[in-house]
DNA sequence: GTTCGATCACGACATCCGTAGTGATTGGAG
DNA sequence: CTCCAATCACTACGGATGTCGTGATCGAAC
């Protein structure tokens, strides 16, 4: 009774997951939830989801791939003159990409308090942040731009603060994004 | 029955609420789980806290007591030249309490994402978080350094993302944490 | 020592949850 | 068309939860 099949009505139900953890947070995650804000039957996504962690498995493998960069905007990007302004585009897109899908966001910022007590997704979130890491190290050096791993370190920290901050509790509402990007960028990476 | 009274027992379960919201999750906060973790009756956190709304009020406030500055760190700074460094020691102390009292922090941004969902705890966040902004610009003027509002709050940013990523998943574990307070004090207040 | 309100321990109850079933339905292979 | 396994809708149930009520106990004022 894995119900592997059907991927269609699976995504469905884990795109409903990652809905409902954000709007309901982790205490609202529930099979009867996610069968409501799905709009199918009662019952249905334990057929799928057999345990409440396999939801939380489900929704890490779906937030994988709704953050994964775009690929029409990284092909657009590719074939520009590699440099600062370009290494700015790429952040700018996965800034852009974080708030504008703000339950995928949030999902994940709920994942991040789950790996306090779920060894299994602080594996998983562990390999995502430090892939994430080393692809934008690659990026900054294929720029032939300075700065190390401490350096885009720095950075990942700073720009997921801001990203917290946006998506929560803003000090300071309607601040122009791109320029605190630009700004992050130009400050801990192009400084010295 | 508020059970206004008896401060000391109303203290102890804030902080047991503290620590299970940091422990378990929201999920796990329950009146029952308090009682537990203070080692009282059950029933006793129903009390005190009549509904679960009330338990989260207690937490807000509990969370603003315990997070507060240390009194003798600060009258121990106070007597110090100003300058870079004393504002950069500042903010290791601020920097430091955070990570130290890990349940408080790892609580408080439970209820960040709590604040998405209850207006009353954005009202309560968004207070807190302008406060301490305001208070470090004034802190940094009074200091004689540069950077007004908008490079406070690109620090302010940071930090919460440093922190938040010490206190759930460290992309890099084993970090100086004076080292990078040191790093964004440099890069983002005084570069130019 | 008695009294009375504050404080507390404990139980009750309706509701919801996770999980595991049990048949109905479907759609393609033969 | 027939059949059969995959897919699905729905139900059942032990357990946990939020909330409210009801006495017991305590401690200070008189």
């Amino acid at each position: 009774m894995d119900m592997m099949r059907n991927p269609g009505r699976r995504t469905i139900l884990a795109d409903a997951a990652v809905h409902v953890l954000a709007q309901q947070g982790s205490r609202g995650l529930t099979h009867r939830a996610l069968d409501d804000d799905a709009g199918v039957p009662r019952g249905t996504s334990s057929n799928f989801f057999a345990t409440r962690d396999s939801i939380i498995d489900a929704i890490l493998v779906r937030i994988g791939q709704r953050l994964a960069p775009d690929p029409v905007v990284h092909a657009g990007l590719a074939g520009q003159a590699p440099g600062k302004k370009l290494f700015t585009a790429y952040m700018k897109d996965i800034v852009h990409r974080l708030t504008s899908d703000r339950d995928a966001a949030l999902a994940l910022f709920e994942l991040r308090l789950e790996a306090t007590r779920r060894p299994h997704v602080e594996e998983a979130i562990t390999a995502w942040l430090r892939a994430g890491l080393a692809d934008d190290v690659a990026l900054n050096t294929r720029m032939g731009l300075p700065g190390g791993e401490q350096e885009i370190a720095l950075f990942h920290y700073a720009i997921n603060g801001f990203i917290l901050d946006q998506i929560t509790v803003p000090v300071k509402p309607g601040v122009n994004r791109d320029e605190i990007i630009e700004r992050f960028v130009q400050l801990l990476l192009h400084s010295e």
